[in-house]
DNA sequence: ATGTCTGCAAAGCTTTTGCACTGAT
DNA sequence: ATCAGTGCAAAAGCTTTGCAGACAT
């Protein structure tokens, strides 16, 4: 327990820094917002949108508004210390990636339930692109079929009903 | 010019026949509004959002609510004779997906330009997937990054306007 | 002191919904 | 003759914008 909270601690720390060095680099301030923001994103893993971060500092007393969560979420993305997904859904899900290993996503088209797992395609889409002479910045693999859960629920009826 | 025009008709005709066996399979109505939207996205390469096509629709003098654009857009999701992109805007994208072999996409952040690669990563993909006990319906990779055409426009300037 | 950032509310856009009418079955 | 499907307009939901006031510099 003692352990697990210090590495959080550490991580905390170097995302701080991390923002601080960008802020500085781009003149822009260093608003308690931002930190507060950073911080309750840093605390959590998975995935979110705007609104349960809005959830979430509110439970914490913690008044944002929404206005600065989007300003942040920008600002954050620029960093490079969230990335952005739309999962076939019109809401923008974001989600912490500094220290966390490069991944891809299962989605689940009968849940809803976003998984993560290694693929190792890095390689191949940096190698692909380039011969298309196109730079890649990052990439979104996502993977749309059932989950084990799903799948186990609906024993018997998965030819019948599509 | 002749041929190209009876391999385009040869295509329709099938992806109007995917249709048919879909409306008559799930007991949905044959209407005339359901064929003029797939035959205006057959006409076409590339991806479109709703909006482009209500347009497209309306100078061609087909007049069609967004409401039916909307509602066919999920039965022809469903019929697997359309995909759905969401490339980091709020904005659906679609393609038409019968007879085109699987590819990817290249998104420049520049320009905006998507373009098209192959990258062979189905397999993998599917093997990665069913590890996890998941079954894979389709998957969407999206290579985020600067294409050729802002690469070279933008020399020297490359590295310091981030 | 200056001007960026925040908060609030209004506006904007895409998408969904409700309802009366139309037309495929 | 039914009732699914369409069109229209209103509503909904996420995101952006305008502006006054707050506060980091």
């Amino acid at each position: 327990m003692a352990e697990k909270k210090q590495v959080s601690t550490r991580l905390l720390e170097n995302v701080k820094k991390v923002l601080t060095d960008y802020l500085e680099v781009h003149q822009h301030r260093k608003t308690p917002e931002r930190y507060a923001i950073l911080e309750e994103i840093y605390s959590r893993t998975g995935h979110f949108d705007v609104e349960a971060l809005f959830m979430y500092m509110k439970d914490k007393n913690y008044r944002v508004s929404r206005a600065t969560l989007y300003n942040t979420m920008d600002l954050l993305l620029d960093a490079k210390l969230i990335v952005k997904h739309q999962f076939g859904k019109n809401i923008a899900q974001f989600e912490r990636v500094y220290g966390n290993r490069p991944h891809d996503h299962l989605i689940c088209l009968e849940c809803g339930e976003v998984s993560e797992v290694d693929t190792e395609i890095e390689a191949t889409v940096k190698d692909v692109a380039e011969r298309a002479e196109f730079t890649v910045a990052h990439h979104s693999l996502y993977i749309y079929g059932m989950c084990k859960k799903c799948k186990t629920s609906k024993v018997g009826s998965l030819e019948n009903n599509n």
